[in-house]
DNA sequence: GGTGTTGTTCGATCGTTGTCGAACAAGGGT
DNA sequence: ACCCTTGTTCGACAACGATCGAACAACACC
């Protein structure tokens, strides 16, 4: 399976804010926000693996995490030091603001 | 006319990201950077002036810019003081990224 | 009052996207 | 070999959103 994970800079602005407005990506960030690894199945948010996949595609491919294959699971984990040095403090701005505003 | 500027904190985050997540937008809110006020019609980017005044409504609804009648002129600037207070780093991060990435 | 300028609103269109179930693929375990 | 778990992909559908032209509203100016 090819993984689709750009370079950020060739990521448009617009995608990646794109990327992080909607809530279940939004919560699937939060979750990653600690620099760990998580499972895809990990991310229990009230939607269908399916859905759950297509998500974690629009986040991989707005270049915003990176996802390697561990047995038949996949570990994803946010490229944070590279969103950090292209968009300096969007993360952390994204990140602090409670959750369900 | 009702003016719907609504206190930032009442705004999701995902609509102040969405309403980001857009070229034509982002164009706007790169012309509001430098703190100034500018006319609606001066946002000349292509579009209708219907599709521009959706395009300011959402900037407005979504909290990042105020708007005050002058004449037969509106006048939009950027709340970048309240958006710097509550998203520290988001629009310095959104604003310094190269247009037409 | 009439005309022109500036914006907003309405209705319609059309592409995008979030969502799901079902089918498929790849591994691990017994 | 078989099955179960984990994800991805494929259609399909519904909702949203960007866009436009046209109609309307508010104001200024002559």
């Amino acid at each position: 399976m090819e993984l689709h994970e750009p370079d950020l800079t060739a990521v448009p602005v617009t995608a990646v804010l794109a990327a992080l407005a909607d809530d279940v990506r939004l919560q699937i960030v939060r979750a990653l926000a600690d620099g760990g690894e998580a499972a895809c199945g990990s991310f229990d948010f009230g939607v269908s693996k399916a859905t759950r996949s297509h998500h974690l595609k629009v986040l991989r491919e707005a270049g915003l995490t990176r996802t390697r294959a561990a047995g038949t699971s996949r570990l994803v984990r946010l490229r944070r030091d590279e969103v950090d040095t292209l968009y300096p403090g969007l993360l952390d701005a994204v990140l602090t603001s409670r959750p369900t505003a």
